[in-house]
DNA sequence: CTGTTAGCGCATTCAG
DNA sequence: CTGAATGCGCTAACAG
């Protein structure tokens, strides 16, 4: 392996110059620039990323922190956006560290990450609205920012997509369908995406002057299997609801499984929504209607929110971005 | 930010035995190493790792190429595993870096995030059979597994499942339920696993004494879209096969859809199968027939194995894992 | 435009 | 059991 040394000795200059010429630094004589150049390639030359770390105190590495494992698999949205993070972030010239995290196991603080200068910043993908994750990092003023959620904890970098619009828009859509006994199935309630879309529920409904019925409301977990259990129990309400809105995709699908079970016919005997527009969701027999959150503007944000952070750039503290309906087949106009 | 100078003094010691009470070496007296993490704590001082890294030449990261980025989506299969590999290596103290490739993108070399110490080895997931980058690695000496693949340069470690006995199992299973008349759906042709079951499909149809109809066989790209494309191509034949194998379930996915709008019933009017067991087979309508594929253990595989290839160890070269066959409603008797 | 002198924070010798 | 010297490969600040 090749070190700047090396470079130098061939080339015939100080691996200063040589330094200078891997740098881009403009003060270095074109053909100067060209013999060192050609050492560099000669001699397989590249320059190592720790010794350059150890003096700029830069890794060019971000992390992007996950919840919990299991919770990933229920949440193919979050790879999706990890895909597209990557992409905008290494066009930049950054590498991503994945990591998810692990109560309780040191091993996995992300905070770690950070303090040993592994990386530059975090990513949090979803954290738990409470997480005292988030305090301790704007605490230790580690550059941060929030992926869909946000923190208790004021003032910290998000992006995020405009959940309670985009709740509201739903219904609304369900309300003009003429759907007046509407359900909900409610994601996983520690993280604030999934209290919003709650909110935005029982205060639509109250727009709309639907009376609120808790008897229509499940809390999942943003899996398949809570949203088949969910959809279970709601059909079996009395009168049963003519529409049920889940607030991801992965529920509703567990809840066109669990129609089929029961013999009940989506739409024709009760209409569904889901929430985020995966890959998959106009594949569904029949194809899920739901709101389309915009994943690569979203992930372009949040490469560019968090290099700004790193930078120590103070600029815009949260990025909302619009949500956007696509109407498919599993709603139906009644009454 | 604390140094290990910094600890040293607070705990009147030479930095030296900071580094042995850091690092858990034996020869440090007791009291003096309760001495140090006292302090250690007191400070908040945590290891700078790209210091140790440019010591020890060891970062204790590894990094996990995708096939490029688009490719990603349809499978999630892949992000699944990645996820394992996460857990996998995490307990072990080690990172993972995440990288798709881009071809002709320099920041993009996996080589290059190796040569430049960023990590100490790769694991590729599913490279071309034919991919350069592979022979390149090789050449470099640089550590890496292969899972899910394999190279035309010999000798390399890697991971897989028996894909050959796996489609084999199906086609049998198919046979025993009585159909003679077996379509083919391939995987994206440039990686190993889509040749080998295809291949498969071809001598055990010999087997089986069906002669070979190439009118039965549609080659697709692992995607949703091109099963639900290479389905409609195949119903339309005639006769009419009776069962359609699928290379992978996202395949199948996009053919449950396809069956749906051309009104052919699954699996009354035909029997499909699908491979991976992907966590939404289970919730398909019908609920997919398929090869479960032992994803934890296919990480854990390739977790020692790239451990081993960076201690400079030649254990194992490579590691088959036995898929197993998962019978939901997708197929039926005929005949 | 180029070279020299310092250290970044740590681990690896080797002495005591 | 502990400490002192040395260098990993590179960049920053200053000279020339």
């Amino acid at each position: 392996m090749a070190s700047q040394q090396d470079v130098a000795a061939r080339a015939h200059v100080s691996f200063m110059t040589v330094s200078r010429v891997v740098n881009n630094h403009p003060n270095v004589k074109k053909e100067t620039r060209e013999r060192v150049l050609a050492a560099i390639r000669e001699l397989a030359y590249y320059p190592d990323a720790s010794a350059r770390a150890l003096n700029t105190r830069k890794t060019e590495n971000i992390g992007v922190i996950f919840p919990r494992k299991e919770y990933v698999f229920s949440r193919p949205f979050f790879i999706e956006l990890c895909i597209e993070l990557e992409d905008s972030l290494s066009r930049r010239g950054y590498h991503l560290f994945l990591g998810s995290t692990r109560t309780g196991d040191e091993y996995r603080d992300p905070t770690r990450l950070v303090k040993e200068r592994k990386v530059d910043g975090l990513i949090l993908i979803a954290p738990a609205v409470s997480d005292p994750e988030i305090e301790r990092l704007a605490e230790a003023n580690v550059p941060f920012v929030i992926v869909h959620g946000s923190s208790d904890a004021a003032d910290c970098a998000y992006v995020d997509t405009d959940n309670a619009a985009g709740t509201a828009v739903i219904l609304r859509y369900l309300f003009e369908l003429g759907h007046r006994r509407i359900g909900f199935v409610c994601g996983n309630m520690s993280e604030i995406n999934a209290r919003v879309r709650y909110e935005s529920y029982g205060s639509e409904l109250k727009v709309m002057g639907i009376p609120f019925e808790s008897d229509l409301v499940c809390t999942g977990d943003w899996s398949i299997e809570s949203g088949y259990e969910a959809f279970r129990t709601l059909v079996r309400r009395e009168p049963r609801p003519t529409a049920i809105v889940f607030s991801n995709d992965q529920m509703a699908l567990g809840a066109i499984r669990a129609a089929y079970e029961s013999k009940v016919r989506i739409p024709e005997d009760i209409s569904i929504t889901g929430y985020d527009d995966i890959k998959y969701a106009a594949f569904t027999v029949p194809a899920l209607t739901t709101m389309r959150q915009p994943l690569d503007e979203v992930a372009s944000a949040a490469a560019e929110l968090i290099l700004d952070r790193i930078a120590g750039g103070e600029g815009a503290r949260g990025v909302v971005l619009s949500p956007e309906l696509k109407v498919r087949s599993s709603c139906r106009r009644i009454g």
